[in-house]
DNA sequence: GCACCCCTCTGTATCGATTCAGACTGTATC
DNA sequence: GATACAGTCTGAATCGATACAGAGGGGTGC
């Protein structure tokens, strides 16, 4: 049997408040009982206020929620994701607070559940896919939560920070286009759920289904609308799970037609880097070189060569656990919208004269 | 107002026992009164029972936490860290466990408390430091733990995932004492607390602050006796905080000397990553090459051709909370040792005739 | 000398659930 | 027809603390 605090109360003489006191708020006790308590302690081998039943109590738990809409081990494969869990890091740290990362099971009842069971006192969405439930669950669980994706329904005062994806995605099409490329592919993750890998055909880019990758394409689109290239004229391709194996699945064979693409656009680093694992190995003969951006701008992008977007991922996660843990007075506050900018390095160059 | 169980029970008019079974032992009631009641809850906006009330009256919260004694930023910047993380993170998946990151108060007694503060059912603790007080606070709350570090005083039954950091390090070093090299540089983090980057001069190994980097210097030290080498032969440098930067504050000037090392044995492939900066800008003049080996073989060392000891980081963190989360019945099978292998790849070579 | 206040400490109510022994009903067993 | 038993539901006890009003004693101001 683990000492209670009323254990200790017993073996000072003092009553149960007194202890808790001593922990809790020192100054309502003299120096000089607080010290007998703490020893009293020390020698019963109390180890402090039990803390699941101070957070009851005082209704609060001093840990906030991570919560991921895919498996909790992707978090620490995509590096983007360890970035923004860094940011998210340093601001806890700063506040004396934990992080809970919260995996959900696949099943979707057992997912809700998940969130319902959480002990912490409010979230960071963190979307790879659809979470319109998951934010249900959380507001009726009365917590605070910030989103990182877009949100076509999001309430003015609803906490949010991320990017102008389009705007983004538009500087880096717009790059690329400007180098004369014409015959160009868009590759993504989570065009649409449980597509496979490969090419896809869509009437236009406010059909995809994930708003994060629904504005960075619509980017790319409009980009090369304005050079005279439609949406139909583009090669959409659908890379599930954002991996490089997802994204080299997605290019398969995608090279190897009459008129293959001068230019992959992808949604993320992550794939872009698989496009050129891809290229890297097609050594069968002098290929005309294919350029690829990504987006994101990983510290692996860098080392790759890759054109890029950068948007700040640290910062991404350390603003979202701030404006949970001291939201701003001011409720436009509540809506960050971070810098980007187009990197340009060695993995776009004018289309080759064929 | 938030709704209780008990408002749902009053809602329905059945007792608040029936309630909290309808939640968590759905054999105990009917189906049809307990779709009645989850129909009121939905009605109510209950959003199902208090996960920390639950936790205080079950006994246990169904997260575990993950202790570096360091800060909790550093955990998302170390690649190995971030692996090992990713192993936890698989592991607790598969138990449909939380993990909850801790930070770490620099203040010693803020530090201790929050370890009494963390809401979880055991630690997996990741040292990066001296975290004997941690053991200490964890003990006295009767929690489970699995340690990474070899610590000596523990006991034959205290769980422990790891590898046998002296003959990793003692392949390291027989590899590059194998290719002639007598004049040597060891480079680690911790090897006294609170020293500043740079020389450092110790009697012998035994000496070293830090279990796992005193194991490892250990193992560097052993092989180079065997060749005539003795511990006062060879530099020991201090890179406290273990990054690239601490690596180059470490290694700065020696390089400059009129007999400097040919070869730099560091702790850690992080370490050795930033030895290889340094190294890759001294462009004055040809410098004849120093070999450098590193340790862990992260995903960069692969890129930067650095020869390492690999030790599986993921199948670590796996281990760690698989053997928390479910501990063998077998006492012995609680301390598990994993394989290293020697990775040499091209940063290594033969010393240049001068 | 009286009123007032501050400093310490106590006692009780409360946070929101789960547990478990039993009450009650209806059905199967012999 | 008595006994046993399975299936449902209830009530009181309990998990381990914190909050808050207030009691008691000593000091201060006037």
């Amino acid at each position: 049997m683990k000492p209670t605090l009323q254990a200790v109360a017993d073996a000072v003489g003092v009553s149960r408040s007194t202890v808790s006191n001593a922990y809790s708020r020192p100054d309502q006790l003299s120096a000089a009982l607080r010290e007998r308590i703490l020893d009293a302690a020390r020698q019963l081998g109390y180890p402090g206020p039990n803390p699941t039943a101070r957070s009851l109590r005082r209704g609060f738990v001093g840990s906030i929620g991570v919560l991921f809409t895919s498996q909790l081990s992707y978090a620490f494969t995509d590096p983007f994701a360890v970035r923004f869990l860094a940011g998210v890091g340093e601001a806890a740290e700063r506040h004396g607070t934990s992080m809970l990362l919260v995996p959900l099971p696949q099943a979707q009842t057992d997912a809700r559940r998940a969130v319902e069971n959480a002990a912490v006192d409010g979230f960071c969405v963190y979307c790879v896919a659809d979470e319109e439930w998951a934010l249900d669950v959380i507001r009726a669980r009365g917590l605070p939560y910030v989103s990182t994706a877009p949100r076509d329904d999001a309430g003015a005062d609803e906490r949010f920070v991320g990017i102008d994806e389009r705007a983004a995605a538009y500087s880096a099409a717009a790059h690329v286009a400007g180098l004369g490329h014409r015959r160009v592919a868009l590759l993504a993750d989570a065009v649409l759920p449980d597509a496979p890998a490969g090419p896809l055909t869509l009437s236009g880019p406010q059909e995809v289904w994930h708003p994060t990758t629904r504005g960075r394409l619509t980017g790319f689109a409009d980009a090369f609308a304005e050079v005279g290239v439609d949406w139909a004229g583009l090669t959409l391709l659908n890379a599930p799970g954002n991996s490089r194996r997802a994204a080299a699945a997605a290019v398969a064979g995608l090279f190897d037609g009459p008129a293959p693409p001068t230019a992959v656009l992808a949604g993320s680093d992550v794939l872009a880097l698989g496009v050129l694992d891809v290229l890297a190995q097609r050594s069968d003969g002098p290929v005309p070189p294919v350029s690829v951006t990504g987006f994101d701008d990983v510290p692996e992008a860098a080392a790759a060569g890759l054109t890029t977007v950068r948007q700040p991922a640290k910062e991404k996660g350390r603003i979202a656990a701030e404006l949970l843990l001291d939201p701003p007075a001011d409720a436009a506050a509540n809506h960050v919208l971070l810098p980007t900018a187009l990197v340009v390095r060695t993995s776009t160059g004018p289309v080759p004269r064929s």
